[in-house]
DNA sequence: TTTTCGTATATGTACGTACTAATTGATTTC
DNA sequence: GAAATCAATTAGTACGTACATATACGAAAA
């Protein structure tokens, strides 16, 4: 069974190993071994439908221990990106066999990174806003907290069709970290971060069906009645605080949500 | 700290702790102390928005290893029933917050089968069919291959308001699996696993919205145009053998998939 | 009173070992 | 030639250890 990984460590030395230097990051070690197998899946060291390099072949060449790999691999078995089975080995999978249908849901909090950075937010509209009514009860907090209200449209990367109608709420504490976007290429949630320093913990999905209204349609290339998804995120930083509250308006005829269940044993 | 466990363990024996024997099931341990923990969590042992006793102390009690424990507890924690936050501890939280919406997608396997095991599968049709044109595609397989094509409602255990309208296909090869079966109280793909012996490996799920046509919302008590969403799911054996395809239509009014992600840092 | 600092506590990370069980493929046997 | 058997391989389970890091709480200092 010879790979890449083998190949390149015959004459490797100890201090670089394929490549992949563990001692510069801060990240948890398998959270670098994830990012690392993921990064040579994508640019073709393991090709899609093939067998990776056993666990203990993979800790070996990466110089971590086997449940470093396994942790790593875990990961990206979430995520739909290796599917693994005893006695035969870890397969990388096809990332979206399903044909014109895009991602759109995250199943973990990097893959919401993954979408946001294939999208560009174009906001087009911002204002601040007093909790009343609804809103109140749709954020969570008690009437009269202010928030950051921004609306605007998602893009593909390359600027193709409409994506989706995103509405946006930030609260005023944090707001100042997205005070200069016009065009956000980075999840909002991102911003925040960078800019408080803080972590969010905990990201909350709804989704639901709805029909557009008129307004919304034609901002994203439909017509009035025409079916979407609805997407509620709710983002927590520490002690469960409400940072943002976002929505998101998906037209039916171009989303699929997909997900794969694997047995647990 | 007191706690359940701890004053329960007080005056016990080495041999049943807490009532609980490890060594009747011949499931992983980790997954038998999920379930307990799952139990004890229904019946109040643990209450919600309580935290659980450490994982120390769990290990310790249940006379297993912390790793095991942990394992366990990231079950748990993927099906939203857990959260854990460094420092604190792990909090038992609300199965469903939100306020009239059913769980209805599952994340993992195991989650289907509860879904399952909540409602009931009353089969109204069942007919052998040859799939051709858009069957056989949808099925991936080559047309004249023969399914057993079962329609049916789907109720809530206490047989309450329609939960669904569901289409099942069953490889013929093991369609014999529910060749008795008129009210399916359990996963479809269960009997299949149970007639066959053979394991359903990997479940495929996409979810689309719909607008309902005038039969299928008058079975579940709706109207026609009213919104829904048509979940897919393909089941596959061992070697990726599709051996069950099904969809299922849910009202929109009562159905919200929500799911957490959380920061895996 | 408020702030700062240290300490205890709990989960998170990372390593190690050993064994179990599903699968594959070669070998043997009928 | 087909079927059964065996051995090698590989992911899965389970245990152990040690240390890292976020959090909460109380004591000391400003």
């Amino acid at each position: 069974m010879s790979n890449a990984i083998s190949e390149e460590m015959t004459g490797s030395t100890q201090e670089i190993k394929n490549g992949w230097k563990p001692e510069i990051a801060t990240a948890p070690l398998y959270m670098q071994v994830a990012h690392h197998l993921e990064a040579r899946i994508s640019n073709g060291d393991f090709a899609v439908g093939s067998l990776l390099p056993t666990e203990n072949e993979l800790a070996e060449a990466l110089g971590v221990s086997r449940q470093t790999v396994r942790q790593a691999i875990g990961l990206l078995r979430n995520k739909g990106r290796l599917s693994a089975r005893k006695g035969v080995g870890t397969r990388v999978e096809a990332i979206e066999a399903t044909s014109g249908s895009t991602r759109f849901i995250a199943h973990s909090r990097s893959e919401l990174f993954e979408i946001a950075a294939e999208t560009e937010f174009v906001i087009g509209f911002r204002e601040m806003v007093s909790a009343q009514g609804k809103l109140a009860v749709d954020l969570g907090c008690r009437p009269g907290r202010k928030f950051l209200h921004i609306t605007g449209v998602r893009y593909p990367a390359n600027r193709g069709k409409a994506f989706s109608w995103n509405e946006v709420y930030i609260d005023s504490r944090v707001a100042a970290a997205v005070k200069d976007i016009t065009v956000a290429r980075r999840a909002i949630f991102h911003y925040i971060e960078e800019f408080t320093g803080e972590k969010i913990h905990e990201i909350q999905q709804d989704v639901r069906p709805i029909a557009m209204d008129e307004d919304i349609a034609e901002k994203v290339g439909g017509k009035g009645g025409d079916l979407a998804l609805i997407v509620n995120r709710r983002y927590y930083g520490s002690g469960r605080r409400l940072l943002e509250y976002a929505f998101q308006i998906l037209p039916a005829d171009r989303f699929t949500y997909t997900t794969t269940l694997r047995a647990e044993t």
